[in-house]
Parts: structure tokens; sequence; C-alpha cells
DNA sequence: CAAGTTTTCCCATTATACGGGATTTTATTA
DNA sequence: TAATAAAATCCCGTATAATGGGAAAACTTG
């Protein structure tokens, strides 16, 4: 650790020494060092007092209850995008999501709800920092196409991709505003392909965008 | 703030950007501060790895689907001892324990089961920290009746408090061991009193000491 | 039990965090 | 919209606290 990090030994040794102290860090079995107690305590307070991840809760697992598949809620950071809590009709260990996932900010549905919200600077910023990838998926070969295609997106209030995030994959998603109009994460769901027919797909789409904007004025 | 922690303004004001910078805080709405994504992606790398968390999973929730009621892992660190992963069969916003919460470890069936295989000075400790606590709740009013008591219950390999904690509820729980007899957690079990005739309670008990044997022997 | 290794402790040095104050930005009111 | 007040940010010299070297202690291993 000491040569990865380029501290001294002494030094990591008083790091981890005070890592530990304050629960970040234990010692798990052998000598190895795991992440610690107040990772889960931190995390707890996070779930109870975050508005977003609070009114969410009911609300993902009421859709999957209606319509199977998987729902989401991700959350926008500065930076980052994550989802904050999710529920799945998969059995155990297929889920394709997870609590505490990144997830992506240029392709899939989720992505294309933010983007529709985002402030011109901080759009920009993001087709200029993956404008290969952008390129690479059709969508906006230039920085005009993909505006003209995101106003749909906005018009609408919630968006569809097929595959493309995952073949055989469906993303439907929906942004969550505060305020007049700024975004602070999505409700998505996602299901295989060949499960959801168009009809279905049309009805699942309504439904999100409605449950969206409940969210949204909840939290406003 | 810079009252409270006795820091000067400016010296609040960086904390604050280098928190954010870092995600463990983030911007919320108006300007409040909250936890940030950091605490998210911890979470989540914590229980992709941990080894207590990931074998207790498909366990607690094999045991709520066949008993119903609540069941739990808690993972016991240095001082602190915390549930890192629970099911329950109750509908949501009714549960009485939750991932992250912090558990008590003077009384109840889960404390004991840890008390019974602490090394002796570290029970010392907690006796001495908690004398009044102890004596208050009957079991022990000095040490050795103590020990007597957890004698019992290390042999059990399991033990059973109906009350002692809420009353009307009842607890079960077997400790979870590495090597020889090193305890890192409980395995618990929780139902309202009234809803588990003493039939069942044997049953229920029985199980959780095999699982926890399991449990131990996968982690080994 | 001795040789080797790991961990802890201590202290002088240096680097970096701190707070005061100047500067810019945002809010408030007339 | 301008003027005033308040809040937020930035900058830099000083002082404090983190750092690494090395000695001592504790633990492993043959």
């Amino acid at each position: 650790m000491s040569e990865h990090l380029g501290f001294s030994r002494s030094t990591v040794y008083r790091y981890l020494a005070d890592l530990c102290e304050h629960g970040l860090l234990a010692q798990g079995s052998g000598n190895a060092f795991v992440l610690g107690p107040k990772i889960f305590s931190l995390e707890y307070r996070l779930r109870k007092s975050d508005p977003l991840t609070l009114a969410g809760r009911p609300i993902v697992q009421s859709l999957v209850e209606e319509f199977g598949g998987t729902a989401l809620v991700n959350r926008l950071f500065r930076d980052r995008f994550i989802c904050v809590e999710f529920e799945t009709s998969l059995p155990e260990g297929q889920e394709t999501h997870r609590r505490g996932q990144p997830m992506p900010l240029v392709r899939g549905a989720n992505a294309r709800a933010i983007q529709a919200h985002l402030p011109r600077h901080r759009l920009v910023r993001i087709y200029e920092e993956n404008a290969a990838e952008f390129a690479a998926s059709g969508l906006g070969r230039d920085f005009g196409e993909l505006q003209t295609k995101l106003r749909e997106v906005r018009a609408a209030g919630v968006c569809l991709s097929d595959g493309e995030l995952r073949p055989g994959i469906v993303g439907i998603a929906a942004p969550i505003l505060v305020g007049p109009d700024t975004v602070v994460g999505t409700l998505g769901f996602v299901d295989r392909s060949d499960a959801l027919g168009d009809r279905r797909r049309k009805e699942i789409m309504a439904q999100v965008r409605l449950t969206a904007r409940i969210l949204s004025r909840q939290l406003s």
C-alpha cells in the first residue's frame, strides 16, 4: 500500500489506524481491510433522509407490481448519475441494475431524459467530453441534431430506447424535476424487448411519465 | 456551521467544497447539503464484496419465505454492531429493523449470541460500561451470573428472547463464527410473540442455528 | 530460543491547513 | 434600476499538524 500510494510505511499504518478508528475501514478476516461500519450507517442516514429515495421507493415498487420488469430511480449529482432505488421482478442475481450503480449519461433512455432537461452549458460539456460515443451510437452526429432530438423528448415528457444500451433490452424513462425545470434525476423502467408489445410499451410510457410527474410535484 | 464546528468561515467553505468535490456531500435543493454520491457507491462496493452480506442475503430471504416475520444478518465491528442485511414479510414502513441500523450489544437475543462468544476481556468491557442496564434487565446482577447464562447459550448454539428488547416481540439469534470460535456477527429472526407458538419457536430455533452454522462454514 | 519480519511509537522537520481580510457575487430594498 | 447589505469566494502569511526516518516493541518462523 505504501508503495502504491507513495506514502511512507509509518504514514500508511497511521492512516489505516485512523480510518479504522472512525469506522470507515475495518480489519476483515486475515490481514485484509474492508469498508467499515460507517459506510452502512451513512447509507442508512441517506436512505432515511433523502427525499428522492424516500418518495421513490413506493413508486418503483408499485410499477413493478403492475408491469413486472425492473423499475429504478436515478439521481443526478454534479457529475455522476447513480441509481438510488430499484425494484425488480427478476430472480435474485439476475438484475441488470442495482442501488449505487453508476448510470451512463450518454446512451439509453435515462440518459436522454436527463439530457433533455439539462441547462445548455452542461449538455455541451457532456457532448464534448463524449463526442465519439454520441456519434457512434447514431444519435447526434453534430450538436444541432442532438438538440432537435432532445426537444422532442422534452415535449413528450418520456422517452424509450430499444437495445441502445444492451441488445434486446428496452428502457423507458421520464425526468424528475424540481422547481420550474431543474432536473434532479429520472424514473426508469427496464424489461426485455420481446416481453413488451407495442401496446404495452405505450401503456408503460404513459405511467412512467405520470408517476415521474407525481414524484416531481412531491419534491417541489 | 462555522460556529458549531469551531472553524472559521473560510475553512468551512473550503471543507464543504472539498467534500462536494469528492462526492461525499452534495448541494441539495435550496442551500442544504446532503450526503453525496460517494456514499452510494461505497455502499455498493461493500455490498458486492463483503462476504457476510453476500452469503447472508439468500439465507435471510429463505428464512422469511419459510417462516414469515423478519430475518437479519448483523455484523460485529470492533465496537459497533450493525444490521447488514435484512428481509421481512411485513408491509413497507412497518419494519422494526433495517439495513445499517445499529443493534444493541446488551439486551436481546442477538446481543446474547454475540456475548456468548466474545473473548473474556471484550465481554468484561461491555459489562462494565453497561453494568446498570445489565442489572436492570434482570440478566446478570453480577458478572458471574451473566457468565453462567452465557455458557448455556453457547452450549445451545442459539438463543431466544421474549419481550426483552420490545414488549410482545420475540427474537431468535445464533452466532456466525469464523475459525474455531471467533464471532463476526449473528443471524437473527424476529416476530410478534403471539404469532409464534411453542412448537414453532423450537422449529425456528433449530433452523436459525443450522443456517448460522452453514453461514459460518461458508466464511471459514 | 534466536533471527527475521511486522507493527508501533516518538520526534524533528516540512508541508499544508487555517483564519483574516480583500474581492467578487448574490440578495434586498427603495 | 441603482444603492446598499449580505453572503460567498479567493488569496496569502503564519502556525499547526501531518509526515517520514529510525528506534523500540511485538509477533512469526525455522
